[in-house]
DNA sequence: TCGCTTATTAGCAATGGAGCTAAATGCTAG
DNA sequence: CTAGCATTTAGCTCCATTGCTAATAAGCGA
């Protein structure tokens, strides 16, 4: 939990998950949409693989990079229940992922 | 934004504005209950506050600090939804107030 | 194998955050 | 106004993080 937090305690990574949201992208498209170095990236990409956020997969030469929106759907939204749960809703999230990954609230 | 964030980081600032969830705490019953000495839980709720998250009120010798659950839900809840909308919603925030202060999904 | 591309790891300097003790501020009571 | 309580501010040290450059690893194709 406070692994997550501290994940996104940094701009940068934050962007990086909203660059993930439509899909996976390699290490160095990530890279080129920052004026950071590459192993700056890279060790961002690091912090958010530790925290359970992001996953990797290697495609021949490059590392293609997902988002783990659950984990972080979970995690943040737990928090926010705790704290002002009358704000926040987390919508269930289903086993069977089926494209929207969601269970409404029918 | 990244102020917000980045006062989530501590878990210590996390543990306080659960404690404030039930309402106001002067700030050395907020100190209490953690193993940190006064001034440095004094320097947390200078962070939090900062950040927007609290707000405090003189009573007397007392500093009481209460929750800005709006602004948590609403700063967290923007960026759940800006990078996994599929997953959160964000109960709107009623204007006047009414005790549970959300806007239902009817 | 060699060369090229991609990406990570190592090592270093600079910055910032977290914690403490001691000192200052603000307020109330007597 | 003095004493005392509650809290913050100042000043300091320590450790983690961020960022860079240089070096290493891993894969692909000629």
């Amino acid at each position: 939990m406070s692994d997550i937090f501290a994940a996104l305690a940094h701009p940068t990574r934050r962007q990086i998950l909203q660059d993930l949201k439509d899909g996976e992208l390699a290490a160095g498209e990530i890279a080129a949409r920052f004026n950071a170095t590459g192993p700056t990236i890279s060790r961002h990409l690091s912090v958010l693989r530790q925290a359970g956020l992001v996953t990797e997969r290697r495609d021949a030469n490059r590392i293609l990079y997902s988002l783990v929106g659950e984990r972080l759907a979970l995690s943040v939204g737990d928090f926010l229940s705790a704290v002002c749960p009358e704000q926040m809703v987390l919508r269930e999230v289903r086993k069977r992922s089926n494209g929207h990954a969601v269970k409404a609230d029918a």
